[in-house]
DNA sequence: GATGAATGAGGATTCATTCAT
DNA sequence: TATGAATGAATCCTCATTCAT
């Protein structure tokens, strides 16, 4: 009985398989970078993973599956290296502190993965957003929402949702200024970043959680 | 009036040029809108305004062109409407009715002009942004600049520039948010651009200028 | 005023195009010839009319419209060279001169156009006839209809339609046989098919036309 | 035979291996039927029979052999289950009988075996069968001569041929016809066959055999 | 045998741009 | 100026077939 799949027997040929994937999200994470999502050919992804096209298309039927997956990963990782939420929230954290730290950890993973900017970015089209994208997005606002309920709790949904949004716009705006610069201006920006978002969320907050006593850096 | 006759001549050809060029901007503009910028063909466009690409060619050397031409014109308008500072502020006026009246012309004139959107369109590459908007962009920031020192007079330039910076970003950010909401969403949304702005501009201005004491939604 | 058309000043244009036109669809009926419609590509067909993909997509959106263009044109040739109807029949014909002489046309004209049998082969899949033959069955019939009508006044429409139908198919079979054969052994095909379709018909136009008193080979 | 290892080794692989080309042509044939000859892939194939394509190739070189193959075995199954002759032909048997019943039997193949219809598609190419199909044909051809050998034992044999090619290109161009219809309009078709093949042969066969008593349907 | 990964040429189609008229 | 024909490289994707495991 040849056809007896032991519980490893099929892995072993999937273990090509899965270096290829890897290897194939790996190039197309880098053109992606280098290029930009919309520019970015599959026949690039293939050339610079040392592939033929064909074999890309064995994995992904297009490049928006790619993208997808791409994504699917990063968020995967995101939630293995910072915990179910984006930033765990002791309830006695002043504000001030979680938003650096969100902030921070939002950059530092960036940094990490540039990808995640290039594929963050937002319609093309106003109004638009592309399957492609949709679902990082979604789940990126999810985890902010996340993080806001438990400073909002008396708050509607929908407000949560609105000021959330808001927020993960002010973050990837951000994230663009703060990638631009280098050196001690990206630090000025990354205080900014945190500023905006500390002041708008502030009042929202209410006297329920109080900003720590640590003078905030006033730009 | 150019169309006038006897020395005209030249004057004529002019004309029939700004007339095409018009038509061909305007084509342009409703392509931009419809598939994005990037995904927009010169074919498409000429076929839009009716003309041959060739034609098109007269006019402009390459797609960049257009956008850049485009966006002068954007600018040029805005600077017809609005006057030379994005808002003319009374030094009188306080900070949130001049954030709010800002807002609310940046959005009016995006209303009108929904190619600006397109155009405003970040860097698909994170740190470059396409010489295309670059334009549009440094312009757009030259008036915050313009508009924010003259709240900020003591504040050095490289400060101002990083904060106008940020407000410019948060600026396309919430445009977005808004333009992919409807009603009262919608109206929502706008406020909370106006207030994180607002709170965001506010401890910078310092005592210099009070808040009006009409109340700020509180979201 | 450049913009007025004069009578012949946009055909100069399309003369041009009309000439290149003619072209690729003589290269593509000789692609279609050698290697079928089905595996004819569209690159083949360029290169055949010496010219690149992108001038045959200037005139034709696809394969399929290229077949369906060259089919109007065969069809309009037939028109024109055998009149209004695929045998123009005086009423006092009979049957077996009727029949041979339709059928000689039919052969006729395609050895001067071999690019018709190509494209009038039946469907892939049964039961599925591709759009592009489509029109050209379906104008083939029409004219075999009508030339049956002349003989069978009296039979219900989708009788004639049925008998049509089996004509043009014993047609198109012995098209094929004709043309896979040479010399001799192709006349005598050629009176095959004849009688075949003599002697189905005969029975069906009854008394109301006799068959002529000179002698049909008996094979 | 070098394989020959024990002595029931090879049957036992034989038998595995029997069942895989087994399924592999019953994938086949359902793809062959769903999108025709030419355009079914080995990909498809395989992925349809749920083995992987290399698999396929282990058993047949290609996809031309994959088609002789099946056609074989369709001829094959005829013999067996019509036996000899594509009718057993009574001497006695008047000739619209004989054909009536291989008419009806050939259809009733057809419809029990779809693909049939699939692989006895004519050439793309006039005057080129190609090799996969040519076997099918010359191997259906001889039944029909057989068939009709003895009906005209006295013709000679290039006659035979001949009427033999007419007939099998009628039965499968009626054959079309009868599948791209239902119901009363697919009776009458068949019918329709019958009355060619039967007004087609009735002269050839001569005196030598009758036509039976019983009324033919007109049309 | 069986698997599924790998290939790479080839398919249809698009597009920014140029050129003859 | 204006036209529209022409280009050809580049796009995405497919497929028959081969090969390492």
């Amino acid at each position: 009985m040849p056809e007896t799949p032991g519980k490893e027997q099929p892995r072993r040929r999937q273990a090509r398989g899965e270096r290829r994937i890897a290897q194939l999200l790996a190039a197309a994470a880098s053109v992606f970078c280098t290029t930009g999502y919309t520019a970015a050919s599959t026949n690039a992804i293939a050339r610079e993973a040392g592939v033929s096209p064909g074999t890309l298309y064995q994995f992904f039927p297009n490049k928006e599956a790619i993208a997808i997956e791409l994504g699917d990963r990063l968020m995967h990782e995101m939630r293995e290296t910072y915990g179910e939420a984006l930033a765990p929230v002791d309830p006695a954290t002043p504000l001030d502190e979680a938003v650096s730290a969100a902030v921070d950890r939002f950059i530092a993973f960036n940094t990490e993965h540039p990808v995640f900017f290039a594929l963050m970015h937002g319609p093309d089209i106003p109004g638009r957003i592309a399957e492609e994208h949709e679902a990082l997005h979604s789940t990126l606002l999810a985890r902010v929402e996340e993080l806001l309920s438990s400073f909002l709790p008396d708050s509607p949904p929908a407000d949560v949702t609105r000021t959330a949004q808001v927020c993960l716009g002010v973050y990837k705006a951000g994230l663009e200024l703060v990638l631009t610069h280098e050196g001690a201006e990206r630090e000025a920006y990354i205080q900014e970043v945190k500023n905006i978002l500390i002041r708008y969320l502030e009042p929202l907050v209410g006297g329920r959680l109080g900003v720590s006593s640590r003078r905030r850096t006033a730009t």
